[in-house]
DNA sequence: CGGCCCATTGAGGTCTCTCAAGGCGTGTGG
DNA sequence: CCACACGCCTTGAGAGACCTCAATGGGCCG
């Protein structure tokens, strides 16, 4: 790893939990000021990820929550016949590594799609800490719970038959979750493959190509390779519950 | 509530975590006898579901985790347009509710299969128990992350393009929750209709008849109407992974 | 400039959905 | 006890959407 600006470096390794930005989207949310020092202790600030790089792998016992501060990543598992099943794309302030605490290791595999950074946090550390914080055993729940929530829409997605709703109803949510982090809802930068995000809505990557060009057509999107522009909001909503029906 | 046989109810309110069939499964697991009795004091035992009882609603701000003793459940969402995705079956020993946790109340609801019993915790008090008992306190946290993975086969069965591996990935998902309760993991009585199947697997109920008949046909299952028996595991679980390719 | 990867576009096939009719078991009432 | 209706499931025929296979286009990097 050839010298990174070390300024870069040093911003990295001093920022805390009580000056990030995500902490509003994190677990120290709601947390008094020593409280938060301590479990400041129990993180870890990883160093930067490369566009590909594994986080954790499918099987490791490594029980650790993962939260990504930037860049973006993708969860998937690898069935026994060799394929592969996207699970999850994650951006900034979104957790990752709940399937690998539960003693079994992690269910999933985790890997950057672009360049990326997060915050590690060992699970017996996290645990240990919780035990003396009542609020940040609750907040844990709090945010466990959200994740599993978020998980639940994948299926939702997935049980539409129509292909546009699928890829609309992806739209939406990215689009959605870009706003929560104060970023324009309707400039998308997708951080995946087209390959990869037809795997993740259940379809074939000429599908998918297909349905860019088509919402393209109806002056729903303007699409340039992997930036999407938003144009046409509410007609995007219409196609999320019923494709089109001219 | 016209008086239901006493005995029945006296049995039902006696039972305490302690001597619960499911104890291993559920929370109490690697718990002391004192913490457990603390713990039971928590623990609601709730009369017995009849098939339809509504246990949560969407939206509903009414945080409890909800343990399945007996009998089943299914989870669903209503989509904005008036469709129903059905998110998952549970059987004995499965936890329902995880995702009501974060306060923005149930992002599910939840109805009983058909005559069920379960187990309430209110979040508050589990979650104050937990503070005082940190075994219990890492226990939740273990339970909770199963519960994610299982979350997480859902999107798994329905990324098959294929709808016969989908339906034999149920099948053999259910038989192996069912060995895992000592029960016999080749005749699986479903307690979900043909439409609530389809439903979940994102299907239609007409493939899901039609796959029952050709899994028949080749000779791999033997079907009579909610019953089904496996005869061939390992070509279920062939055709998990490949469908028919004779 | 050439090779490579990723994405797009086209043509044809097939699996699943849609629409429709018919069985089967259950429950109700005569 | 039988007739009937009802819900649930099965089966069939046809249409449509997506997948497969194949070729082309366009950045990006050496």
């Amino acid at each position: 790893m050839p010298s990174p600006s070390p300024i870069v470096n040093l911003r990295e390794l001093r920022q805390s939990c009580a000056d990030c930005a995500l902490s509003q989207l994190c677990l120290p949310a709601s947390i008094g000021g020593d409280d938060l020092e301590r479990l400041d202790h129990v993180v870890k600030q990883r160093v930067p990820l490369e566009r590909g790089a594994i986080v954790f792998h499918e099987g490791a016992h490594h029980p650790a929550l993962f939260i990504v501060r930037s860049g973006s990543l993708k969860t998937y598992t690898t069935l026994p016949e060799g394929d592969v099943q996207i699970l999850g794309f994650h951006i900034a302030g979104e957790l990752v590594g709940l399937d690998g605490l539960a003693g079994n290791g992690f269910r999933c595999s985790a890997e950057a799609l672009e360049h990326s950074s997060l915050c590690e946090v060992p699970f017996d550390a996290l645990s240990a800490v919780a035990a003396k914080v009542p609020g940040l055993q609750h907040q844990l729940f709090r945010v466990m719970s959200r994740e599993f929530g978020r998980e639940q829409q994948h299926p939702v997605m997935m049980g539409r038959k129509q292909a546009m709703s699928r890829l609309a109803i992806f739209l939406r949510s990215l689009s959605e979750r870009l706003q929560g982090l104060g970023h324009d809802p309707y400039q998308l930068s997708l951080s995946m493959s087209r390959q990869e995000l037809a795997n993740y809505l259940g379809l074939v990557i000429e599908t998918v190509s297909r349905l860019f060009s088509r919402m393209q057509t109806l002056g729903v999107l303007k699409v340039d390779r992997r930036h999407v522009h938003i144009l046409d909001p509410a007609a995007l909503a219409t196609l999320a519950e019923k494709p089109d029906e001219d």
